[in-house]
RNA sequence: GCGGAAGUAGCUCAAUUGGUAGAGCGAUAGCCUUCCAAGCUAUAGGUCGCGAGUUCGAGACUCGUCUUCCGCUCCA
């Protein structure tokens, strides 16, 4: 454990020392939990993006996509639950640091009084704790945990921090005039933008279900404690597709979505021994299954992405509150020869966080390698392992030395190529230096021009992961790369 | 949010018991021309995380603060 966290370490350093990742407004001494992509890892992750919608818009006909505003009407966090669910009032115990959600502990206090046949005293209690949480009467609260003497069930003493209210979503003003009719979010998932846009799109887009919205975009939440690196971010992106289907198919979509999106981060180049289920046993108030697929990071298995079964509870509250229907009229003919109708769609979601999904990548690609040369000393590499088609650069192009014409040779190629991807031109230092530096940044491949080329117009590739070279013909090099990323 | 550890050049680290910052690597420019980093020359780069305090004098001591890592907690 203690050689992973450090090896974790590194690849943090890693991350800033070759221009993935820098800490948001570094100079002055960063913001907490906030971290900006730099020149390598902006590609990567818009690489990692462009993966992921390709293989869900272009390759599923039943799949479109949109970008909604992170700006959303109010009531859209009133019908999705967040208002009331996303921020309660917490306390902290002072002897065990054991923080509770303060309903959470009067109501497990309620539970005990139930059981010692007090029914009234545990009524009371509920009754009196409803009120308080109605009126938001923090200092109440306190006073009615101190009142009946409810005790930490680690340390066993009263001795409690103030209430304080901990709300999980950003929120600012829209228009000049503060004021609290003008309170609006950031959105705390994108999923919500999907739903409030389900009829545009079936409508517009004359969608038949079963079908798919997918969304990128960023979400914001105020994480009481964001770390981990860029694990757990204040602000993050994520890549979600809601899928719509008829009430009643949800779970074998479900299971259907729960295969298929593993078997897309296997396509991703991740080893599969590091990839695993984690069946939701709580359920969140929305869903009817949920199941995480967990990556192994240095950290140990965490969430990568979420699969749940979302029943009709958004689009149910969204109808609700829009006072608007969101319901389908369904074509399809029962066995009375009768069309089924109306119904509100149910929902199956999967929604993958792009900045873990870029930690996965570069968890899974840095390595630190050693062997032994022919002269017997020892050598050494960094190397970031990153499957070919989502590395920043795909090919470095190297000219042995920077005279006789050899860097002429090296420019045209590269003309050549980058209109078909991203090439790296490098002539300084000694060929082999140039090489790490390719390693340590994850180009998958580089040619080097020497004299031979102008003789034979022969350039040797040489393959990142192995290190091994060969002869190839100049000529062949663009469609050579472009089938290696493809 | 609580507890532990850390913060000196891009990186890794130095700086005798407090006496106004050094090295290696890296970077840049030039030389050399060599298919797996570490040849030669030169140059740039630090108000020692930030702010106070103690002191004749603070990178070092004290307090506060910010950031990061670890543990707990949190993650509808």
């Amino acid at each position: 454990m203690a050689n992973e966290n450090n090896n974790f370490s590194e690849i943090i350093a890693h991350c800033k020392e070759y221009g993935y990742i820098f800490p948001s407004s570094e100079i002055y001494d960063g913001l907490s939990a906030v971290y900006d992509y730099g020149q390598n890892g902006v590609q990567l992750k818009k690489n990692i993006r462009d993966y992921w919608w390709k293989s869900m818009t272009q390759l599923h006909e039943n799949i479109v996509g949109i970008d909604a505003a992170i700006f959303m009407h109010p009531l859209t966090w009133k019908a999705s639950g967040h208002i009331d669910n996303f921020s309660d009032p917490m306390i902290d115990n002072k002897d065990s640091q054991k923080r509770y959600r303060v309903d959470h502990l009067i109501e497990s206090h309620a539970e005990i009084l139930a059981h010692e046949g007090k029914k009234e005293e545990e009524f009371a209690l509920l009754k009196a704790m409803e009120e308080l949480l109605a009126k938001d009467d923090f200092e109440g609260l306190k006073k009615l945990i101190e009142d009946n003497k409810i005790k930490c069930a680690v340390s066993g003493t009263c001795n409690w921090t103030d209430v304080r209210q901990f709300n999980l979503m950003f929120d600012t003003q829209l228009g000049s005039v503060a004021g609290e009719a003008d309170k609006i979010y950031l959105r705390p998932e994108t999923a919500q933008g999907i739903f409030v846009n389900f009829l545009n799109v079936q409508k517009t887009g004359r969608m038949k279900i079963p079908f798919g919205i997918a969304q990128t975009g960023k979400a914001f939440r105020n994480e009481i404690v964001a770390r981990q690196f860029i694990f757990r971010m204040r602000e993050f992106e994520q890549m979600e597709m809601q899928f719509f289907v008829k009430p009643g198919t949800e779970m074998q979509w479900y299971n259907y979505w729960k295969t298929e999106r593993l078997k897309w981060h296997e396509s991703l180049g991740i080893p599969a021994e590091k990839l695993r289920y984690h069946d939701h046993v709580k359920l969140a108030h929305y869903a009817n299954a949920a199941v995480d697929i967990e990556f192994e990071f240095p950290f140990g298995f965490k969430e990568l992405e979420g699969i749940h079964s979302r029943t009709d509870f958004d689009l149910k509250q969204h109808q609700e509150l829009s006072k608007k229907k969101l319901q389908y009229f369904d074509n399809e003919l029962k066995e009375d020869g009768k069309p089924v109708g109306n119904y509100i769609p149910y929902v199956v979601e999967t929604s993958v966080g792009l900045d873990r999904l870029f930690l996965t990548v570069i968890s899974m690609s840095y390595a630190e390698e050693k062997w032994k040369k022919e002269d017997g000393t020892e050598d050494s590499r960094v190397v970031l392992k990153i499957p070919a088609k989502i590395a920043p650069y795909k090919l470095a192009i190297l000219p042995l030395i920077k005279k006789d014409g050899l860097p002429e040779i090296a420019k045209n190629l590269m003309n050549e190529c980058k209109q078909s991807f991203y090439t790296f031109y490098e002539e300084k230092d000694s060929i082999g230096k140039r090489y790490r530096r390719m390693d340590a940044i994850g180009t998958p491949f580089c040619v080097t021009i020497d004299h031979q080329t102008k003789e034979d117009n022969t350039v040797t590739i040489r393959y990142r992961d192995t290190m091994i070279q060969e002869r190839i013909l100049l000529a062949d090099v663009k469609n050579l790369v472009t089938k290696k990323i493809s």
